[in-house]
DNA sequence: ACCCAGGGTAACT
DNA sequence: AGTTACCATGGG
């Protein structure tokens, strides 16, 4: 199954090993990766993406959503251009989107992220799912379901060298298994739901922001990191001790509801140095 | 032998 | 309420 999706601005590469995401691979001119129990193969074209299903069922609809293709980028990217450090930053990071993911693969990578290096983070996830997810031919595996995860020990995830956040991703399981809690979050307002989420053992501020951002597409709160730090620092002019919910509220005087995409872009842009 | 990495937590002032 | 050591591991 074979498809191409029309879309201008899009830079796969961009996307998909952005700091958002942590399981794509690049395979010959293309990307391969795992969305839920399908494998998938993207291919950057000049006219949008062309998407191949290589195992399992997936319908256009998910990929699209997944790709997060209906949201108006340009419309974003009109407006957010009015700030001259969001143009400047343009230049370098034009066709970087933000897609919407699982909301649980999200929140155990970003449990993975805490004082972790990217590239450390990808491995890691991927010997999770290479331990305990589904084989779905050849290299490939699912990403392991919250029952899987939740009847672990520490030790059993010892291997996968997830290192002390291990009985993070196990507690933050039980909490978030059989009940509906990531669904429920899904319906509360971005505020709520931030507060929601830091309730779970290991996430606190930023790692809610982050999934609140990549799986919910909230782009009116913004994870403040070391980064982003940096970025508001150097660029709004804010000291490096200002508290996380007052630089919450200086993105959203600059960019408002659109602040979790802008900076995501501002915060790629000052992680690869051109900025 | 240090230092830091898309942090969070508990135990301190 | 604000600061700090510690968490486990890899890489500079």
């Amino acid at each position: 199954m074979t498809w191409i999706l029309k879309v201008e601005n899009y830079n796969l590469k961009r996307t998909l090993f952005s700091g958002q995401v942590f399981r794509w691979r690049r395979v010959g001119t293309g990307f391969v990766g795992v969305l839920a129990n399908s494998v998938v193969r993207l291919t950057q074209k000049r006219n949008g993406i062309e998407a191949e299903i290589i195992h399992g069922k997936l319908s256009r609809t998910a990929l699209c959503q997944y790709l997060n293709l209906n949201y108006d980028y340009r419309g974003m990217l009109e407006v957010a251009s009015q700030d001259h450090n969001f143009k400047k930053a343009m230049k370098s990071t034009l066709g970087y989107r933000i897609l919407r993911q699982d909301p649980y693969e999200t929140l155990i990578t970003f449990l993975d992220s805490s004082a972790n290096t990217i590239v450390n983070i990808r491995k890691v996830v991927e010997r999770i799912c290479r331990k305990y997810g589904n084989n779905l031919g050849g290299e490939y595996y699912s990403f392991p379901a919250p029952e899987i995860i939740a009847r672990l020990k520490p030790a059993d995830l010892a291997d996968t060298k997830a290192g002390f956040r291990a009985k993070y991703m196990i507690e933050a399981s039980k909490v978030v298994q059989g009940e509906n809690t990531l669904e429920r979050i899904a319906k509360l307002d971005s505020n709520s739901a931030h507060r929601e989420l830091i309730r779970l053992p290991g996430v606190g501020d930023k790692i809610a922001d982050c999934i609140l951002l990549f799986a919910y597409n909230r782009y009116d709160r913004v994870p403040i990191d070391t980064w982003t730090r940096k970025v508001f620092c150097r660029l709004y002019g804010c000291s490096v001790k200002d508290d996380y919910e007052s630089m919450q509220k200086l993105a959203k005087s600059v960019h408002g509801d659109r602040g979790g995409y802008v900076f995501s872009m501002l915060f790629e842009a000052m992680r690869l140095g051109l900025l």
